[in-house]
DNA sequence: TGCCAGGCCCTCTTTAGGGCCTT
């Protein structure tokens, strides 16, 4: 059985944390190979306000929020949930700001490695006209699982991308499963240098490189 | 809607510039 991937995306009031915004909503989804096994999924209140552009791209009010529970909990209960699970997130860079920032207002600590769809959709699909999660999910033709910018339904859609990345790796290239240090290692890799990494791939040998 | 940021990638590059991607 595959070591499990927790797949997570976060709705915010901005860009980054170190602007001021904060996170809106957290949705996780636990993955077992191509297997989604388990959801969290919940809204928090932070008391920063949703700029209108915001409430009007994610369909999170101020008003929802304002029943939300505090986000310490939310996060709280996030972190139980993903427990030492190497994380995926589509722009990780983005993602794991906000993990580590509202994990960092809850007191704990966030040790996880992040894998980025978005670096390794361009590898092992290079030819997709773009790489933005609903068009990358158009292109391959997987399902929508709900509103877009809502924060599970882009984390399923994240989910999937990655299982069909790697049945694309399994299948298209003959390497065994690969686990997340694997796709760390191959998001990392140049594009020049992406058929010597799958043959290393193949014959198990980027494990002890 | 598009700006704000920041990391990554590609090319007309490499002591840089511009586009993509996230809310």
């Amino acid at each position: 059985m595959a070591a499990p991937i927790a797949v997570i995306d976060f709705e915010t009031t901005g860009m980054a944390p170190a602007q001021g915004a904060r996170a809106t909503e957290v949705a996780i989804v636990l993955m077992e190979g191509e297997q989604v096994v388990d959801r969290f999924d919940s809204l928090m209140r932070t008391g920063v306000t949703i700029p209108p552009f915001i409430e009007q791209l994610t369909g999170i009010s101020n008003a929802m929020l304002a029943t939300a529970p505090p986000a310490e909990a939310v996060m709280r209960e996030a972190a139980r949930f993903v427990g030492s699970a190497p994380m995926v997130a589509h722009n990780a860079a983005f993602d794991s700001k906000f993990w580590q920032s509202e994990l960092q207002h809850a007191g704990l600590a966030a040790p996880q490695p992040f894998a980025c769809t978005v670096l390794l959709s361009r590898r092992v699909f290079p030819d997709a006209p773009s790489h933005s999660l609903g068009r990358i999910t158009d292109h391959l033709g997987l399902p929508r699982t709900g509103r877009a910018h809502r924060a599970l339904a882009d984390a399923e859609m994240a989910a999937a991308l990655l299982a069909r990345m790697q049945r694309e790796l399994c299948q298209r290239f003959g390497v065994p499963w690969p686990d997340h240090a694997l796709l760390m290692q191959l998001q990392r890799c140049a594009r020049q240098s992406i058929g010597k990494l799958l043959d290393r791939l193949s014959t198990g040998a980027a494990h002890t490189s």
